[in-house]
DNA sequence: GCAAGGTC
């Protein structure tokens, strides 16, 4: 090779990474710079060696993409056709005028080169890019040759290797792209103007959007987007709590306070809990069983990832992550933080960590923390942990340049650059140290446990202000230890709906359903917003608008997938099949099109669902088309039905003629013309037939080819019911009315559906969407009826009367130990007594038993038995109940007769066997002394005993 | 007036 220098022009994705390679290549030596045609893009030159041949290489870059995907010009305007045609109306690519000088400097240079070799960022994009780029140029230049470098890294090694290794462009990825823009663009556009005119048409929705132009957009990612809000809203609005008990354990020393949690967490099952409980303060002594010390490390985060750092920022700082991305963005103009939009959360074993430190070391808050990591000394440095993520292209977030603030800088630039110090410096130090302690107590049987923490190195936490760590002590116990609780309850708690959606949260489930890209995922949010489908609140938390709910609502009740994430699942599966080579592009796009035209399709034939959904919130306009709103056109006659207003000659939407009165909506007096009007132009002649006058007449002109020939395409014409030319040419040709001609008229009117609380309309309506708690009983798993209504649930827990232990056989009534109330019987709807039924005191809060201080009260304040399980656990109470001594305090001895027992024997015939062996060898009995056969102890699912005297529980 | 994806 050698010889002559062959000039080659060099393409990069943006101007920074044509300054980075350019510098790499020409090692800075003879490297010169000139002004393209854009300001951004300037054009680097210097001369280099590609395999042996000599190259005046020059590099250029565009701003990302360089070409825009369009329709052509006849389908771009909203009405030149059925939205469905958007499926198939040709669409072309073009520079749009932003790009248009870019354009001229690629065209310009690639004239007089021999070479282009593509520099775009390694992926699907990157790669649809090189190809725009390559348009260009071979149009301006058919001659060039044309290369791809591959490159991961902007280092010395992986540059030169990638130049001296080009490769072809790959078609594959850049088919991908085009396969995704296509149907982006068709199904957005489609949807968009479906969903925009129809709702605009039907519903006064200018209210909520700020009387701004709407636009109901639909995207394939900010549907979803929204999609995520509203099922989460759905999740909240569905909520049923659920009652719950737990029992709480602490004791207090010289040395402090021990808070026990259960080992159970806490049970549904009322009646279990009781029991348990009751266990518990008969025997109250906790034995210490596990006293278990270990060290436990708090690991820093990973390096910073976009989403990470809109995430954080969010959390900590409050700020959207489109402000974010913002400021990240500027920061990163001035030099302060590297490139803001990556997926690495991993630095590369090259990256000069200790320099990025040391930059630091001045700064007035954190630079004495640098100085400490830089250190050897201290012992604060740790090489960083990565998340895992690489993009190939650029390195995780960090600081690139020292700053104490710029002069320039807003609060946010200051927040979000300390905050990319922070966690940079936070990711190399070592983590957090405590001393955790954990101790594991036993009250008859039952485990609780406690956990006390001393901080013993808080190493990253002094910088990384935003993680907190704290400290918690609890008393010195030794294994084998007893105490007394110094308090021990039962306490009642119920279960609570999920919060709403944060920024954050949102951003993470985007994450985990590839919804749009880590430079994109802001954008969607922020569409949500622009687009009155969401609001935010002051937690950074997204609730769902009236509009958002609607929509999203509309296509559940078709059934419709569409604002869930698996359409856009489905295309990135497929967008991988073409980057692959596995489909075509064009088979990608045949079959993922033909199938939304026909889910288009069905959609709008199933519109009286969207519509549905949106009149539970918005009120209708029953207008035919916008202008007839406006009160403009010129009079014709008085209004015979108001008598208020003139009957005005308007045009609909459509451009069809129409007489209608001005009140309107309030009247909606209309006199619909022919179809086949042309023009329509009111005169100052009156009619001498028709009264109330005046009515004047109007000049028509109609066209030739949509009336019968013995018609003339001129006519003076009278809407006042006098013209019979009118009326025959009405019967003729139509009219321009979109309601059919039966039911038109000034009585067609139909009545404006207004819910003045839409929202408790919505959740009634939303039974029957999403949640299946919302759908079907949770009590018969039948729909119908919520899970509160159910038949079988209140036939029993209405009951009017104050029944006895058992209302078949008239027994006795029961009352309630501490306020005297009779109680009543309930049926149990929790996991595991289901369907059962027990007594409960009806007065509020008159529920649980309660263990002050050291000394055992059985405050018992609710008569409680469940009849099928009573003979298993309380049969002493029962028949202390059976035996007439109903209302006693809680029965602690075991003093009942064994005669009594079969009183209520029979419920038990359910084939649980009593034969009357005793519990000496370790099998659970109940108070009566009976064998339990049919319950399993919790401990170790072993039937033959219950958890109290469960052989594999230490302690006991 | 419509999408999502690059990037200044």
């Amino acid at each position: 090779m050698g010889g002559r220098a062959i000039t080659v022009l060099n393409v990069a994705e943006k101007p920074s990474v044509a300054k980075s390679v350019a510098s790499i290549l020409s090692r800075n030596q003879g490297l010169r710079v000139r002004d393209g045609r854009s300001r951004y893009n300037r054009i680097f030159e210097f001369n280099y060696t590609i395999r042996g041949q000599p190259c005046q290489m020059l590099f250029t870059s565009v701003l990302g993409h360089l070409m825009e995907l369009d329709f052509d010009d006849r389908y771009r305007k909203w009405h030149s056709c059925d939205p469905a045609d958007l499926f198939q109306a040709p669409v072309h690519k073009f520079v749009p005028e932003d790009k248009k000088d870019i354009k001229r400097t690629l065209e310009e240079e690639a004239r007089r080169c021999q070479w282009l070799i593509l520099w775009l960022d390694c992926d699907r994009e990157g790669e649809n890019i090189a190809f725009e780029v390559i348009n260009v140029c071979t149009a301006a230049n058919p001659n060039l040759t044309i290369k791809r470098a591959r490159f991961s890294a902007l280092i010395d090694r992986e540059i030169h290797q990638a130049v001296q290794n080009l490769v072809e462009p790959n078609k594959w990825f850049a088919d991908a792209v085009d396969a995704r823009q296509e149907i982006d663009l068709r199904i957005g556009a489609t949807f968009t103007r479906f969903q925009t005119m129809l709702m605009k048409d039907a519903f006064v929705i200018d209210t909520v959007t700020d009387g701004r132009n709407t636009v109901l957009s639909y995207g394939p990612c900010q549907f979803p987007t929204l999609g995520f809000v509203v099922e989460r809203y759905w999740e909240i609005q569905a909520h049923e709590p659920e009652e719950f008990w737990l029992i709480k354990c602490s004791h207090r020393s010289d040395e402090g306070v021990a808070n026990f949690s259960w080992e159970r967490g806490h049970l549904f099952d009322y009646t279990c809990a009781v029991i348990i409980y009751e266990m518990c303060i008969e025997e109250p002594t906790a034995t210490v069983t596990k006293v278990t010390p270990k060290e436990k490390p708090k690991y820093p985060p990973h390096p910073l990832s976009t989403i990470e750092l809109e995430k954080r920022a969010s959390r900590y700082f409050r700020m959207s992550s489109e402000r974010t991305m913002k400021v990240a963005e500027e920061l990163y103009q001035g030099g302060f933080i590297s490139y803001p939009r990556t997926e690495t959360d991993n630095f590369s074993s090259r990256t000069d960590l200790h320099a990025i430190v040391q930059e630091q070391q001045g700064h007035p808050e954190w630079g004495i923390y640098a100085q400490r990591l830089l250190d050897p000394g201290a012992g604060l440095w740790r090489n960083p942990r990565g998340g895992g993520h690489d993009d190939q292209a650029h390195p995780p977030i960090h600081p690139t340049k020292f700053s104490a603030g710029e002069s320039g800088w807003s609060q946010d630039h200051r927040k979000l650059y300390e905050l990319v110090v922070r966690h940079f410096l936070a990711c190399v130090s070592k983590p957090a140290l405590g001393a955790e302690t954990t101790v594991e107590i036993d009250i008859a049987g039952e485990r609780f446990s406690a956990c006390g923490r001393v901080i013993l190195e808080r190493n990253y936490l002094d910088i990384y202000i935003y993680d907190r760590w704290d400290g918690s002590m609890i008393p010195n116990y030794a294994i084998g230890e007893q105490f007394i609780p110094t308090t021990l309850t039962l306490d009642p708690g119920k279960t609570n709906p999920p919060p709403l959606l944060s920024e954050a949260d949102l951003l993470s489930r985007m994450d985990k359903e590839c919804i749009g890209t880590d430079a994109t995922m802001h954008d969607h949010i922020k569409k949500l917003l622009d687009r009155f489908y969401a609001t935010k609140d002051a937690n950074m938390c997204f609730t769902p608008t009236n509009l958002g709910e609607a929509l999203v609502m509309g296509y559940d009740d078709m059934g419709y997938k569409l604002w869930k994430p698996d359409l856009r699942a489905v295309m990135e599966r497929d967008m991988k099949s073409v980057s692959e080579g596995n489909k075509s592009k064009a088979e990608v796009l045949d079959t993922s099109l033909q199938q939304m035209k026909t889910c288009f399709l069905d959609a709008r034939l199933n519109k009286v669902k969207l519509l549905e959904a949106m009149a539970i919130f918005f009120e209708r306009l029953n207008r035919v088309g916008s202008d007839e709103q406006n009160g403009t056109g010129v009079v014709v006659r008085r209004c015979r039905l108001c008598q208020e207003s003139d009957m005005v000659l308007k045009k609909n939407r459509d451009g069809n003629f129409m007489v209608g009165c001005r009140s309107y909506p309030q009247c909606r007096s209309v006199v619909w013309l022919p179809g086949s009007i042309s023009e329509a132009v009111v005169t100052t002649n009156a009619c001498n037939n028709c009264t109330p006058g005046p009515v004047y007449l109007i000049q028509f002109k109609f066209q030739q080819l949509k009336i019968p020939p013995s018609y003339n395409v001129n006519h003076l014409g009278c809407i006042g019911g006098c013209d019979e030319i009118l009326t025959q040419l009405t019967e003729i040709c139509g009219t321009g009315s979109r309601m059919p001609a039966r039911g038109r008229g000034p009585t067609a009117s139909t009545s404006n559906v207004h819910h003045t609380n839409p929202r408790s309309t919505a959740s009634t309506s939303n039974a029957h969407h999403t949640n299946p708690r919302q759908a079907v009983c949770s009590h018969c798993q039948e729909t119908g009826h919520s899970s509160n209504d159910c038949p079988s649930q209140t036939r029993r827990s209405r009951n009017p009367q104050y029944p006895g232990m058992n209302q078949q056989n008239g027994e006795s009534s029961v009352a309630c130990s501490s306020c005297g109330t009779p109680c009543g019987l309930q049926t149990a709807n929790t996991d595991s007594n289901r369907g059962r039924d027990f007594y409960s005191c009806q007065t509020q809060g008159c529920r649980f038993f309660v263990l002050e201080e050291q000394n055992i009260v059985h405050g018992f304040e609710t008569a409680i038995c469940l009849r099928e399980s009573y003979d298993l656990y309380y049969r002493r109470w029962v028949d202390d109940l059976n035996n007439g001594s109903e209302g006693r305090s809680f029965p602690r001895s075991n003093s009942t007769p064994a005669s009594n027992r079969g009183r209520n024997g029979g419920r038990g015939s359910r084939g649980r066997g009593r034969n009357g062996s005793n519990s000496s060898n370790g099998t659970f009995v109940s108070a009566t002394g009976d064998p339990i056969s049919d319950r399993r102890c919790y401990t170790c699912g072993d039937p033959s005993h219950f958890a109290n005297v469960c052989p594999n529980r230490g302690g006991l």
